[in-house]
DNA sequence: TGGCATTTGTTCCTATTTTCACAAAGTATA
DNA sequence: TATACTTTGTGAAAATAGGAACAAATGCCA
């Protein structure tokens, strides 16, 4: 398959590069923190194990956001990237599946640092409907599509057993979602409109447990 | 930074080839349950959005698994693939934070399937200490070199506030830690000798929320 | 002001990854 | 056995990503 590529105005770049803008954004918030007020792509990158030129191209994407014989002013591109991510204004997501895993992220506090909020979330379950988990209702999975809906939500977490994933991708989508992180480990098939992102645990372990076992 | 590449017997190819060997393998145990015995790369790739001769390459670089005219036994690749990740053998692991996160992953039964089997926790919090979850006995993890050290474990999950995760780092890999599988959002800094994989959901996010906010 | 030191933005080149395309090998059928 | 299909394994080509290197800006200081 062809990697995905992002064209926007005639500019073209991969996911990766989008990967990499997270990051930045993420050591620059600590610069900012640290009171920090200038950095040079030379410096941000020496923590991240990503080249300065790689830095300085994936922002030239972009716009122009450095000065010449300075770096970057840490503040104004904190404002740039989360301009450019989107993430300047809230999204409102959901949680389908909540086990252990789907609990956990519904306490996970990082998200709302980042303008990610989890309006709701779903479960078969008739003993955690109802339930309020971090101020978040479980509602039934089945009324999913109307939930969903009703919010206008666009975004969601699936944390299901894979068996069902598929079958509540189908109803995420019909239902108007657009992007779809998916903890479930089975890969989802869905209209090239709707986008999917793929965490999965034991891929990244078992690529560990190669590398431990072909050493040398 | 160049892409890591791996090596053995003269035959180089990357660590996205290995990822894609766990999601063969996954695929294939499905197969395999469902009574197939034979599949062809055609079929098999269908399923998993990447092109039949990505996977008849990705193979190729391990040696001849397939027969023409038929496509691949699917028992016999399963083991094959087994062998080529190394988890035909039992992989002994630690956690190191007993969070949210930390807890949901001591009681994932996903692992134990793959032959990797959680054998220790460790935190900080005293009321956590002593506590058994899912069989695992959480540790002082100012004991965590000596009991890693004890037990000869080679891998580690880090699910630490990202502050201390680094200093954990450190104390893993002087223990003899080889390969570390990070939840905190934080790069950490390693010998060369030492692999990291990131699980990092605030990215993932980020890249889907740029991607619904770029459309078109 | 002029010269030196920095650092960006970008072009061009190199390395890597993916795909194409086809010979070789196997199956099925008459 | 001959012929028509299938499907693998792989070298070569195409596509993609990464990095070196340098002109253009900017700051600093004498």
């Amino acid at each position: 398959m062809p990697k995905s590529k992002i064209c926007i105005r005639k500019i073209c770049f991969s996911v990766e590069t989008v990967k990499r803008l997270s990051l930045y954004l993420r050591d620059l918030r600590k610069l900012a923190k640290k009171k920090i007020q200038f950095i040079s792509s030379n410096k941000i990158t020496q923590l991240l194990n990503i080249s300065p030129a790689q830095f300085r191209k994936d922002l030239s994407y972009f716009g122009e956001f450095g000065k010449r014989g300075v770096g970057y002013e840490v503040e104004k591109l904190i404002k740039k990237l989360e301009e450019i991510l989107g993430i300047n204004k809230e999204w409102r997501i959901a949680v389908v599946g909540v086990g252990r895993l789907g609990s956990a992220l519904l306490r996970f506090e990082g998200f709302s640092k980042f303008n990610i909020k989890i309006k709701t979330a779903f479960d078969i379950d008739k003993k955690k409907i109802g339930k309020v988990i971090n101020g978040i209702k479980i509602e039934d999975v089945g009324n999913l599509e109307r939930v969903i809906k009703k919010e206008k939500i666009k975004l969601s977490l699936i944390c299901t057993p894979p068996q069902v994933a598929q079958d509540i991708t189908n109803r995420l989508v019909s239902a108007g979602i657009r992007g779809i992180l998916n903890f479930a480990p089975v890969a989802l098939k869905v209209a090239n409109n709707v986008f999917i992102s793929n965490v999965d645990m034991a891929c990244e372990l078992e690529q560990l447990i190669f590398l431990l076992n072909n050493e040398r």
